[in-house]
DNA sequence: GCCAACGTTGGC
DNA sequence: GCCAACGTTGGC
């Protein structure tokens, strides 16, 4: 279990839940997560302290990172997988043993400009980031500080 | 909207 | 344990 701080990389469809919407919200349940790699990473190396970037999948021309904001609480069950009339509902998930997790997510800030993914893939510096490897498909995967550093430093330029 | 690349499911 | 069928992600 890693210690000190760790950064992130965290999608979302901005029509689904934009940088925007965490601004106005603050603090929000990062929940939907399907895939048992990326709960495995929620459970077992995120913490509370860690920093992300807020990327917008799915958003054309706009995608890319957006914003930055902070991992707010350990994994706990995601309450959506129980419900119904959420979007990915999993009822064969044990409310005993419960299958899916999700973060607590704080805002901390918006990019003066979208890093697209365009631009991103031009950079040698980022070249060995998963979110650039073909096939990748985790909607939050772990960067290095300086991939985190790096992606913000454009950003204002 | 298309489709490549993966992940998951379930029959055997 | 294999693998075909199916579902999902996400760039384009």
């Amino acid at each position: 279990m890693a210690k000190r701080t760790q950064y992130w990389l965290m999608k979302s469809e901005p029509e689904e839940y934009s940088i925007t919407d965490l601004k106005r919200d603050t603090r929000e349940p990062w929940d939907g997560i399907r895939n048992y790699q990326v709960r495995n990473m929620m459970r077992d190396d995120m913490r509370v302290g860690d920093r992300a970037l807020f990327y917008h999948s799915n958003a054309g021309k706009e995608t890319g990172v957006v914003g930055v904001m902070k991992i707010a609480s350990e994994a706990y069950p995601d309450p959506t997988q129980f419900d119904p009339q959420s979007a990915h509902p999993d009822p064969k998930s044990d409310p005993e043993n419960p299958r899916w997790l999700c973060v607590d997510v704080v805002y901390e800030g918006t990019l003066p400009r979208v890093v697209t993914l365009q631009e991103l893939k031009t950079y040698k510096t980022l070249s060995a980031m998963r979110l650039l490897q073909k096939g990748n498909r985790l909607s939050i995967m772990p960067i290095k500080q300086s991939e985190f550093d790096f992606i913000i430093k454009q950003a204002g330029k």
